[in-house]
DNA sequence: ATTTATAGATTGAATGATCAATCAATTTAT
DNA sequence: ATAAATTGATTGATCATTCAATCTATAAAT
């Protein structure tokens, strides 16, 4: 049973309207992480994504083509609340740049405070990550990422070391670090502790250099 | 066309005579190594890994029973050299007790060093990292090897830190860095940059509290 | 307001491909 | 001669993808 959300479709409150494409669409991204999460990216069938957003195995290809768009799209989905968390804690700082050490916090918490680095999104986030070598697909969105990680820590890493070279390396180390965190959260059962989280960003906060 | 290790089996150098199943089942795990790394564990199929080996694919039933019993152990083949490699840099070192300093630095090289850390090495692990919370078998092998690779990290930290409950936090902040940059290896084109693994066990060695 | 036309949405059965596992037959070693 | 090793065809299951048929919503026409 099809329910057309009309109160989105043509809501008055200036919403964008949003086609049934889209909605089909969002929902079908939510219903592949749930299940990639779950029960993992081999296990993940057409029939058992479709089932999860409760429409037809067909619907899939109705809309995204093939399974490997929808799953695409799915690993694109995962990281953009690491991004808007980012965006989030800077303007919670009043920062206007993205440097310093406020801005390398913010860029920490975003990738893992438990809001964040939940299992459910670490866990969907490695099935992607460790096929990166084996689908072109994969490895574009994964490098995007990573560009994008490694850069935010950079800039703000820079005016705290003392020589600007080392500030690359910095922010590689702290990028594999978070990584290591990411796994850990989706290979440990349960995910983090409570407090781990925070504990680790301190850490990483006060490590070696500044 | 199969070649009997006769050198091997019969050799006079007072080597464990090695069976001709002990022979099949150590090609089929190289084997079963060589395709996971390179293709994925999802297109490691049985066909795949006996071509590899130069045998028929139903030998891997006839020794192994299935294939999960082959990759579980080729999942435990993995980490052998990183134990050996530890022990070996503890020798090396003069370290009767693996503790202080320089077994820390001896347990990061056995993690890092290029010769342990190679990308079919990282790669491989990653494809069986990634489905530790799917299959159990893998899960009980990642638990036992993070287990063990978390205590000699301890212990070797023990004396650098001033309280003693650090000890088991600092462990485990490595074991996540050391986790971290396995999986850049396993992710990245290429793997790690000549030196890269020499500046991450610098940086390990001067973090923050020792 | 009702009807009708049309485009889009949805279904589920059918297809063809892939693969793990089995097993009877064959080869090899002792 | 006996046991072990090896082969490769076969079986049965799973899955992505296709497609013809059905259903639904919207707008034009009456």
């Amino acid at each position: 049973m099809i329910v057309y959300c009309v109160e989105l479709t043509t809501g008055t409150l200036g919403l964008a309207r949003q086609s049934i494409e889209d909605i089909r669409k969002a929902e079908l991204i939510e219903a592949a992480l749930a299940v990639v999460a779950e029960e993992g990216h081999d296990a993940a069938t057409t029939q058992k994504i479709a089932a999860r957003a409760g429409i037809s195995a067909g619907i899939v290809h109705h809309y995204f083509g093939d399974k490997a768009t929808l799953l695409q799209a799915t690993m694109r989905a995962i990281r953009k609340p690491v991004a808007l968390a980012y965006a989030e804690n800077l303007a919670a700082r009043g920062l206007t740049e993205p440097v310093g050490r406020a801005a390398l916090e913010a860029c920490l918490e975003a990738h893992l405070s438990p809001s964040i680095l939940t299992v459910r999104r670490a866990a969907a986030w490695l099935q992607f990550a460790a096929r990166v070598a084996y689908v072109p697909d994969y490895a574009r969105v994964h490098s995007l990422v990573r560009y994008r990680q490694v850069a935010a820590l950079t800039r703000a890493v820079r005016p705290l070391v003392p020589q600007q070279s080392e500030a690359a390396q910095q922010g590689m180390r702290l990028a594999v670090a978070l990584d290591g965190y990411w796994m850990e959260c989706a290979t440990r059962e349960g995910g983090l502790r409570s407090g781990e989280a925070r504990m680790a960003i301190d850490a990483l906060l006060s490590d070696s250099i500044w």
